[in-house]
Order: C-alpha cells, then structure tokens, then sequence
DNA sequence: ATGCAACCTCAAGCTAACTTGAGATCAAGC
DNA sequence: GCTTGATCTCAAGTTAGCTTGAGGTTGCAT
C-alpha cells in the first residue's frame, strides 16, 4: 500500500484534509469515481488527491459543487485537470469575480445614497430595486454576501 | 377596513410583496409582532409595513434574518426603525461590505498570481491559504459568493 | 483465531429562508 | 343560509453541502 497506484478512501481524506464523508459525497455527486477492491472498498487513484484539491480551490473561488462538476465533466475521459484546463477554468472564474466586486461597488453607492435618506420606501429605495442578480430562485437560502 | 390603524396579513403581503407564508415565518421568527382579532385572525399595524421593508433592504444587503432580528430587538418598544437607526444601522452595513470587497480584490489578486501556475497543490497555492473569511462553520451551504 | 480500526450502505439530521399541503375556521356578499 | 375567499395551525418539503448514526463487513496484526 505504501507505493501503490490506488489509495485508500481514508489516505486520500488524510492526503486533502478532506472528510471520508464528503469524498463519498463528492463520488455520489459525480466530482470524483472510484474502483472496489475485492472487499468492496474503494480505491481511487494517486491523480485524486489533485482532483480534489481542484474541488477545494474551485469552491474558495465561490463555485458551487455542480459547477465544478460540470468544468470536471469537460476533460475528456474524466482526467485529471492539467495546466491549460486551469488556464480555461480561472479565466472564468476571474470574470465571475470582477461580476461580484462591480456588484457590491453598485450597492456600496446606492447604500452612500440611501443613508441620509431613510425613506425605506419600496417604491422609491434605490437599494432595492438595484442589485437584482443577488437574488436566489426558488425555495431555500437566499444568501449572498459573506466575509 | 380601509381605514383602520389595522391591517391583515393579506393586506401587509400585497402592499409589501412578501407572502403570506413568509410574513407568518417573520413573525415566527420575531421580526414581526401581531395582534388577533376576536376570529383569531392576525391584525397588523400599519407601520408594519415599513418594518418589513426594512427587512426586505436589509436582506438586500446580506445580512441574515437573524442579524435582522438583532438590529430590530435593539430598537426601544420594538418600534419601526426611525431615520436615526436607519443611519447607524446602515453604517455598519456599509462597513461589512467594504470588508466584502477587499475580500474579493484579495482573491482576485492571488488568482492572477495562480493562473500562470496550475500547481494545483493544496500546500503550495495561496489560493487555497488565503481567504479563509470565506468558511461556514457547521453544516449547511459553505457557499459564499454570487453574482 | 481474535481483536480492532477502517470501511461499507443506507437513512436521517443540520442551516437558511421559506413554500406547500392538509384539514379546519372565519368573514362577507348575496 | 350558502358559497367563496381569506385565514388559521401544524407538518413536511426545498437546496446546498455535508455530518452523524446504526448496523454490518474487511483487512491486517498479533
């Protein structure tokens, strides 16, 4: 086990800092595919550790997990992400940021706007009616901001 | 009923556009105070409209019910929030936006270093060492940003 | 042969901010 | 008096990203 192409789910939680729950989270997800041993235990192999590590990097930038399964989903036969995906993918990730820091820029100046005025009027508040791509769909969180 | 210091929730939801549902959940949650009438039917005050207003740009501006909640519960005889705390509220929304943006400007600036480096290594990349305003705590979303 | 850690598969729970549905009651017009 | 629409309560469902627990194997060392 010690030089072996695969590893074990628990080296590769140890390997990324990563709970063994959340890489069979991930693997239900589709982010990460795994082979059995004889016992049934998974085995991933070596090139996983920087998969998920990809994972890890990709969420700090804010992707949500079906994102990066779709970035994932784009390497052919399920590689590994090289040099030139990362390129691609932080390019984009890049845009996504400047979109969220104009975002927060357009709010900050209707807020500087809004601060002597206190109508808190639904009608008339720029603040309220600005700033409409921060809101969710459907049912469950409609967070947005944090730090 | 058209001109009464009271109003029912069906009233409050149209002239807010929040739903009934939602309006319930606030109050269940304190944000919102009601009385009953003789049927049981909940009976708002007018100014409750404005109440929930705030709740509304608050939201806008990222902050969580619960935080709402506190910012509310401060105000003396749980009154609708006067221009006054409107300014000292929204100062320190101010402020957690700032500290938002210089987040955002950090990431940015180390995803620029990291493009031209795909190391992908969770012990080398700064992107992964920085930014650590950016974890939940617990279960749940550890989600962040979105635009 | 035995003991123990690591592993397995479900199922359910957590937070946020609500929505949806069931089953019952209320209010108001005709 | 009847129907219709608004309300009521309470329970359960939604999304995201996992964790926790129960109950049962596997694998490796002694």
């Amino acid at each position: 086990m010690v030089e072996d192409r695969f590893i074990s789910i628990g080296d590769l939680s140890r390997r990324t800092g990563v709970a063994v729950s959340a890489i069979r989270f991930y693997e239900e997800k589709g982010l990460l595919t795994s082979l059995r041993s004889r016992g049934n235990q998974r085995r991933f192999l070596r090139s996983d550790i920087r998969r998920v590590s990809f994972i890890l990097i990709a969420q700090k930038l804010g992707l949500a997990l079906a994102e990066i399964e779709r970035e994932l989903s784009l390497l052919p036969q399920g590689r590994t992400p090289t040099l030139g995906d990362w390129e691609r993918i932080s390019r984009s990730m890049r845009a996504s940021i400047d979109a969220n820091i104009a975002l927060l820029e357009l709010t900050r100046r209707k807020l500087e706007e809004c601060i002597g005025c206190g109508c808190l009027s639904l009608r008339k508040c720029q603040l309220y009616n600005a700033n409409d791509g921060a809101a969710a769909h459907g049912p469950g969180p409609r967070f947005v901001l944090k730090g």
